[in-house]
DNA sequence: GTCTATACGGCGATAGAC
DNA sequence: GTCTATCGCCGTATAGAC
């Protein structure tokens, strides 16, 4: 990993945990053994700097969550839906710097650069989205999903239930093992709600 | 109001705004007229300024949950349930600063701070607990509900789905319409799957 | 309880040698 | 590309008059 790529990835971890204002060059430059005035051959300023984290963030975490819905196998789609909520919440342990970081400055982003962050947001929502309404559509055909709840509604509240369960997370500190628990609670209410009558 | 509120009131404002390390003594003291070194008559350094911000919001924002909770009328148990969701939801325009600054130093605290805001953070969790399967026994008593699901379940269902609510008002900045027709989808699939068969 | 004046340190950033 | 030295600024915090 060459110094730039090095300084990147200690900004995300110093920014994740300290915030934008909370952390400071001396601190990113010290943890990877050089010297402050070192960072200004790599980066301009703090602001670019974080900018290029933000930008690394986004690619890595939309990344993370494609391949996430690509590896999703053919089982029923119960199966398959269900595993799909464990593997997105286990990016959060997985993957925990990149997407504390993704949620923190996209929920509280620094107000100054909130606008120059949002041209680097690319909404991974729509890409879920496909993939789940095709996942869905599948059940359908197969007789195992209700066919008279539309493809799009069922998206959604699925969609927020991930959000809830990444909340969940988050709010209520849960382990690994804990949202395994949870998600197989909550799964029984859910299935029961789409699942063919 | 008196001095000692005003502080704190444009304190949680700020601080909410740009976080603890972002907002300046400077800025609090200006935007209620005094001058900085007037703020050290009311509380002894920054750090308790912050906390005293901390316990306000806890305080408030768990007496407003509350609150909704208690306004619950007897109605139906899915138009309870359902409006209640609206509620709690709404909680987030009609309160916004007290609950933005409730999620935002929940999840990313200052960390230095973290242990001595613990103290301060009674989980309203279980209120809202207790007050939600209460609500799902009537449910079950009158036959609207499923009674083959547990109450804690449904209950731990119920408060993913809420979670959930709450994260996609920040996430797809929702406005208060677009949340109303969001929780009237889902709730469509999250009855379906409570409800008597 | 508020003010002016000021101390003190740490911050982002630059200059210039190697 | 990294360093030492240093600048200028602004942050929290204190002293002491009114």
């Amino acid at each position: 990993m060459d110094t730039r790529e090095r300084i990147l990835h200690t900004g995300l971890e110093l920014f994740t945990e300290r915030g934008y204002e909370g952390t400071t060059l001396a601190a990113i430059a010290g943890q990877i053994g050089i010297k402050k005035p070192s960072l200004y051959a790599h980066f301009t300023n703090k602001e670019a700097l974080f900018l290029a984290a933000v930008k690394k963030a986004v690619l890595e975490y939309n990344q993370i969550v494609s391949s996430e819905l690509k590896a999703s196998e053919t089982e029923s789609t119960e199966s398959q839906l269900k595993t799909l909520l464990y593997r997105l919440a286990e990016v959060y342990y997985d993957e925990y710097t990149i997407s504390q970081f993704y949620y923190r400055f996209l929920f509280f982003p620094p107000p100054e650069l909130a606008p120059r962050m949002q041209e680097l947001v690319v909404y991974h929502g729509s890409i879920a989205d496909q993939h789940i309404e095709a996942v869905v559509q599948q059940g359908k055909d197969e007789g195992e999903i209700e066919p008279s709840l539309a493809n799009d509604l069922i998206t959604e509240a699925y969609l927020t239930l991930l959000s809830g369960i990444d909340f969940d997370i988050r709010y209520y500190d849960f382990n690994k093992k804990q949202i395994r628990t949870h998600v197989d609670r909550i799964w029984q209410v859910f299935w029961r709600g789409i699942r063919a009558s």
